[in-house]
DNA sequence: CCCGTGAGTTAGCGGCCGCTAACCTGCCGG
DNA sequence: CCGGCAGGTTAGCGGCCGCTAACTCACGGG
């Protein structure tokens, strides 16, 4: 059973995704859950809430996740594949949440906003540490700027419906690890 | 000499990026020009007429330049090289503008936003093109999406400014260039 | 000299938006 | 049986927003 709250949840990703934040009126998200404008003070305190919820969730979601790839990891190149294997998993599975999270983020209430920007710093040094143990040369800042472009790179998902997941997912996977610089295996 | 015309695209470029495009009123963006409001009704038409000047000509940029990287190229591996080169540096000298060319297209009016598309999708095709001639396995589809996923990957560039200049484009083009398959050289 | 025009001003309208208030109703435990 | 609460409803307020109207003013050409 989903309750409420999450069907107003997943509606609202979708319509954010498609029209963005302030494009997006809490009449229309009720009306798209069945319900009307005000009913939605009922589960969530204002808009912005319903946002915070779901970028907090998100991004917890795949700090958590990429953790445990490099937990379960024996090399730096087997666990930049899991990572990338987890993040792309993510951007074909929840495709509208990816578009919302960095487009939307910063019409996010402030303490919020703290709190996943702190989070994806937390996600993209997962990523960087990996990255710095298989590029021993590479610097702190550029390992993290790689990993910002490798994110880029799965994230284009939403934006390009042109191949079936499972071949998409491949493409990606190969580009990501191509440029990361992880030879193949 | 600067027209206000033209300071007016660029703080409005600025603006929306920062804010997005629903989230600045003409009432901000005249004060950040040093006049107010309504002024801008002098030079455009409406609100959207700004995002849509910016968008259009921006993409038209991006095409007229991609087409002249492959016309002075002598194989699809140089030429891929060149476009890369090519939107690496748009992505870092217009920082706004790509992060508003991605969010905010879809707050385009009909008209402007079928160009806009009409001439992504030729951009696209340029790079696609020379994807398949390097890799003649590779469906136009795939090329396709493997055109996205670098301009994802690029146009990254403005969420990390962890990177002098000169050093972020070293690590772009390098990535770009290992997720597209193409050797050094 | 004066008049037209380009570029600015302020006032204000109509409409949407987030949110609150007040009310209704079906269900469930004692 | 009935009282309270969860989860809806509609009405409406205050505020912002895009845009228009009406006006001012500097200035350059005949």
């Amino acid at each position: 059973m989903t309750t409420r709250r999450e069907q107003i949840l997943g509606t609202a990703a979708e319509l954010f995704a498609a029209r963005g934040f302030h494009g997006v009126s809490v009449a229309d998200l009720g009306a798209a859950c069945g319900i009307s404008g005000p009913a939605l003070y009922k589960h969530f305190v204002s808009k912005d809430a319903v946002l915070a919820e779901m970028l907090v969730s998100i991004s917890r979601w795949l700090l958590d996740g990429g953790r445990e790839c490099v937990g379960s990891a024996d090399s730096p190149a087997a666990a930049l594949s899991a990572l990338v294997d987890h993040h792309v998993g993510f951007a074909l599975e929840h495709r509208p949440l990816i578009v919302v999270q960095d487009r939307d983020w910063s019409s996010l209430p402030d303490q919020a906003r703290e709190e996943v920007r702190a989070t994806q710093r937390a996600y993209v040094d997962v990523w960087a540490d990996q990255l710095r143990a298989l590029h021993p040369d590479l610097s702190l800042d550029a390992a993290r700027a790689m990993a910002h472009a490798a994110f880029g790179l799965i994230n284009s998902t939403p934006h390009s419906g042109l191949l079936p997941d499972a071949e998409m997912r491949q493409v990606l996977v190969s580009m990501a690890l191509g440029a990361l610089g992880v030879r193949a295996g």
